[in-house]
DNA sequence: TCTGGGGTCCTAGGACCC
DNA sequence: TCTGGGGTCCTAGGACCC
């Protein structure tokens, strides 16, 4: 039996455990640079604040309504998200974070769905009283049923429902589209085909859905009936790239100011590299002008490079960008986003072809970070992220002096990560 | 004026190997 | 007239997820 334990709107919902006043009320957390909403009250959809609108089409009713407004506060959330699966993991000992709002829970042993039930109705109350954020829960004998009961719970007054694979009455009622991994491509195609709902898809034969949606909507099907495709992955696999992008505050032409932008997200490549234990073994820039001012004209450059050994030293990264950076930036273009690549991403203990002729300056042993990036994680753990840099890079005291930066304006305080920013109990 | 930031997996097709 | 039977690796592109 899984379940997927999910959190409603959650940004919301977070901002709310430290700022009750906000209950009630019409909320909403944008992206970042303030651009789009990504999350939003009960009450903010009521009110037609569509998912992923930008602000400025919106604005209007944010004034009449006197919508609460939010810029993204990722560490509260991060540190949210983390609370919520610590109490799912005394309820299952087997968890997936499946995102940072979503986990599945699986329950080795046999359960009826009215146990069931009544374990969710117990997960989510003990997760409001210790965490503070409102979940939905949803059972079901395959991760892709547990996701459908979970779609099911929003109009259950408990918050929990359980999906069976023989529900043929409840198939034959909901959409194709609600269904896990079915997005808005295959559902135009399943449409075009005469599949409109779960029922019309699963009664299909295996050969008709493979042929037209790969295995991967094989799976699915299968998954449907009740035939698990998708178990846990509960130690989940090291990822394998990454990507660190911003939209730039104001467009940005001149190339000191892309360089500086770039510098910062090396600083944050070789932190996250360094938390994780992994070597990038190549590295990737890329620029790209605002797509939205002249959709006819959007110019974006990328190039990539392959480091001689891997590495997750920041120094390297940034030296690779100033290689890297040279060749994509054209004067005279307005840049609104850029981002670096890490790929083929490897473990310190994953085996690797020596090189002969050690980079200057490079360090041989993979696993072995140089005392430097030690000293400046120190640092930066200790005084703050921009407490230390690397001068050269035009690193400026306060980043928000960059034109880069984006806007932020409706932050909320880093209620439970900052010492400086606990709030006070009266 | 103003439009996010991350990820994963699968397939087809070409180049190349014996 | 008739033209084998295996493989691997890489890339681009498309689909999906939050």
């Amino acid at each position: 039996m899984y379940a997927l334990v999910d959190c409603n709107n959650f940004f919301v919902s977070c901002e709310r455990v430290f700022a009750p006043y906000l209950n009630g009320k019409p909320t909403i957390v944008l992206s970042n640079n303030d651009g789009c909403a990504i999350a939003r009250s009960e009450e903010a959809k009521a009110l037609g604040i569509p998912m992923g609108a930008p602000l400025f089409k919106f604005r209007d009713i944010v004034e009449a309504h006197d919508v609460k407004v939010f810029s993204s506060n990722f560490s509260l959330y991060g540190d949210i998200s983390r609370r919520v699966v610590d109490v799912l993991h005394r309820f299952a000992p087997e968890v997936e974070v499946y995102s940072v709002d979503e986990s599945f829970v699986y329950f080795p042993f046999d359960i009826t769905p009215t146990d069931a039930l009544e374990w969710g109705r117990k997960i989510r109350d003990v997760i409001w009283r210790w965490v503070g954020v409102p979940t939905r829960v949803g059972f079901g004998p395959t991760k892709t049923l547990a996701k459908l009961a979970n779609n099911m719970a929003k109009e259950r007054s408990d918050g929990v429902c359980y999906v069976g694979a023989d529900y043929t009455d409840l198939f034959k009622k909901t959409p194709i589209e609600n269904v896990w991994g079915i997005g808005r491509n295959n559902t135009k195609k399943l449409y075009s085909l005469g599949v409109y709902t779960v029922y019309d898809f699963t009664s299909k034969t295996n050969a008709f859905i493979r042929k037209n949606f790969t295995v991967v909507g094989l799976k699915t099907a299968f998954e449907l009936r009740g035939v698990p495709c998708f178990t846990l992955e509960d130690a989940p696999e090291p990822r394998k790239n990454r990507l660190i992008s911003r939209s730039f505050g104001e467009e940005v032409t001149q190339l000191a100011d892309l360089k500086e932008a770039l510098v910062q997200f090396c600083h944050a490549g070789g932190r996250k590299l360094r938390k994780a234990g992994q070597f990038a073994s190549a590295l990737g820039v890329f620029v790209r002008t605002n797509p939205h001012k002249n959709r006819k004209n959007v110019t974006s450059g990328s190039a990539v490079l392959n480091f001689e050994a891997p590495t997750n030293n920041t120094l390297q990264l940034i030296k690779g960008v100033e290689a890297l950076v040279k060749k994509v930036y054209v004067p005279g273009h307005a840049y609104k986003k850029a981002g670096i690549m890490l790929f083929e991403l490897v473990q310190a203990h994953t085996p690797r072809q020596q090189s002969m002729v050690p980079e200057e300056g490079g360090y041989d042993h993979i696993g072995e970070a140089p005392a430097l990036m030690e000293a400046l994680d120190a640092i930066q753990k200790k005084c703050g992220r921009f407490s230390i840099g690397f001068g050269r890079y035009g690193l400026k005291a306060r980043p928000s002096q960059s034109k880069w930066q984006g806007r932020r304006e409706k932050t909320s305080p880093l209620y439970t990560t900052s010492w400086e920013q606990l709030p006070d109990v009266k």
